[in-house]
DNA sequence: CTGAAAGCGCTTACAG
DNA sequence: CTGAAAGCGCTTACAG
């Protein structure tokens, strides 16, 4: 079927006896062509299942069509399920648009490897996975005047974000476990530089205070990033009778599961858990863990057309925030 | 600091008097020039930190500097965890050639992702992250005659392979156990259609062998890859006193874990466990799990040292074979 | 509505 | 050893 090298817009050209300019047009649908004529070449190029070169039309219209996703180095299991989640959603939607997506391996504020994607202009925008304060990578980002998206919030308004309502979804479950009656809920979370650390923390506040409740700080423990950590953080938590643990996210509620488990404390019977993040990980749990639930398919796919928007020069919103559910199970339910 | 556009080798010829030729010269090394030219050169492009556009580089050259990673859709947490360090170990060889890396992510077979990397020439050459039976990714690519190599072993010599030695791995660990004087060994195995599953059912076979002792074929099971399924195989196994359960993945493993948890069978005194492969997902059970351990990160580095290397034309080993650790934990551990 | 020509930023025979 | 010119496969003012 291939007769040796790639068919070219010249190739059409000659065999329609147009010209280069004229194919050119008929594909783009930019300037003015005849209907037929445009008609022909367009049933020629499906006909010999022509796809332009990409690089060529990148060239010269100075774009690339790829786009990077900056994927930190420090990712454990729980962050690789929402990256897979996200990736599909961000690839489904570059992939209609015939863009590609690269990958950028950011080791701890390391950004050569973006760096060298971008003065080697190999990419037209980027999204970042998630976002930190002090963020070394949007910082250069905004310096090289490259267009991205980052999932996450920001204070910096300057940042595009596409992120879920993480406060109003602590919010909610935590007013849920305290309309409960439970009161002594001690909350751990990972670290405090990534910014939705915070906002899940502000979250869980919002609702004591919503119910009038006065928040026990020492039951807050933020930056527990080892089991080793979380063990001791356990311990201490069951010496002060607490009642519900929620973790942050998957990583830590597995950490203090597994601490409970060691210590033959029975979940809901002698004390309740909740995530405020739910991967597969605690999916299949026994019992099964009363989670929020967010919808990162989605969630990839906004950022992603947002990005894309953004490339093309199009108004985009300052700050999209997408939904979430509440999963109660097993693992906060009333014993009687 | 930047004047707007973007350097090219045109302003360097320019600046230093010299022509394009040159310049492009300098920089690549190949064809003769003057040794005070070409240091001449390399100075004012170091100084003032110019970046070739790869794009153009590509397309006078016919390549792209990128390689497309293709991704099962239907990838579980664990293989991510997988996906993850191979990523990390692919990127860095790339990176260091100043390649990109891409991701296509594959549904089920559906390649028109990889298709339209591949037609829209945006890649030179593909890794697939793993082997199955009438692969019809390989056999598309092979077709579209793409370099490519593919993590994991395959019957057809015409793919260049590489994979960790899993079959003497698999061997290894189950002649542990049987020189234990364990003899009840089940082993649950998860898509018959993955090659790497015959691999290691291959690896436990062997070990009977080995030590002339019949295999008993009523213990294996493979195609399990529900929760539900792994349920109802461990409760057959407890009726019938097995003695140690090998999962083929570390998923398949969780579901076990789970079981015998809900069970209340307690590992080892009950019955033992171990794994074939190891994640972070059972580094951290009570009890820790006996698996196989094999360098991923090596993995994904030697994988795309290969792929660099046929896509320049340099001959490459048709079939490479990397090694493996057997990490013995509680889970296996003898109880007097 | 259509085309010749210049251009995107490189590389590479071909001459000298 | 060095350079002018053509080429990679597209797009896009500019003319007509």
């Amino acid at each position: 079927m291939d007769s040796g090298r790639n068919m070219t817009i010249g190739d059409i050209a000659d065999a329609l006896g147009v010209s280069k300019t004229t194919v050119s047009r008929a594909i783009s649908g930019k300037g003015r062509i005849g209907e037929d004529t445009k008609r022909r070449v367009l049933d020629y190029i499906n006909e010999h299942n022509y796809r332009p070169n990409m690089i060529a039309k990148g060239l010269a219209q100075s774009r690339t069509f790829n786009i990077a996703l900056a994927l930190p180095g420090d990712y454990n299991l729980e962050d690789m399920s929402f990256f897979q989640k996200c990736l599909m959603g961000i690839s489904e939607i570059a992939n209609s648009f015939e863009y590609d997506v690269m990958v950028a391996v950011i080791p701890s504020n390391d950004t050569s490897q973006l760096e060298r994607m971008i003065t080697n202009r190999k990419i037209d925008g980027v999204i970042l996975m998630r976002t930190v304060f002090q963020d070394n990578t949007a910082a250069y980002l905004k310096d090289a005047e490259v267009p991205f998206v980052a999932i996450g919030s920001s204070d910096d308004r300057k940042i595009v974000q596409v992120d879920n309502d993480h406060r109003a979804a602590c919010r909610e479950l935590t007013s849920i476990l305290l309309m409960r009656g439970i009161r002594k809920i001690a909350l751990i979370g990972g670290n405090q530089s990534h910014v939705v650390t915070h906002t899940r923390l502000n979250g869980y506040l919002d609702a004591y205070k919503e119910m009038g409740l006065a928040v026990d700080d020492s039951m807050i423990y933020l930056d527990v990033e080892s089991c080793v950590l979380a063990d001791k953080i356990v311990e201490e938590l069951l010496a002060r009778k607490c009642e519900c643990i929620i973790g942050m996210d998957d990583s830590i509620c597995n950490y203090v599961l597994n601490k409970l488990k060691k210590e033959k404390i029975m979940v809901p019977q002698d004390i309740k858990v909740a995530s405020f993040y739910n991967s597969s990980l605690l999916e299949n749990n026994v019992p099964s863990i009363t989670s929020l639930e967010f919808d990162v398919l989605e969630l990839g796919m906004e950022t992603c057309r947002t990005l894309l928007d953004l490339i093309d020069g199009k108004p985009v919103k300052a700050r999209a925030l997408l939904g979430y559910g509440v999963s109660l199970k097993e693992s906060t339910q009333k014993m009687s």
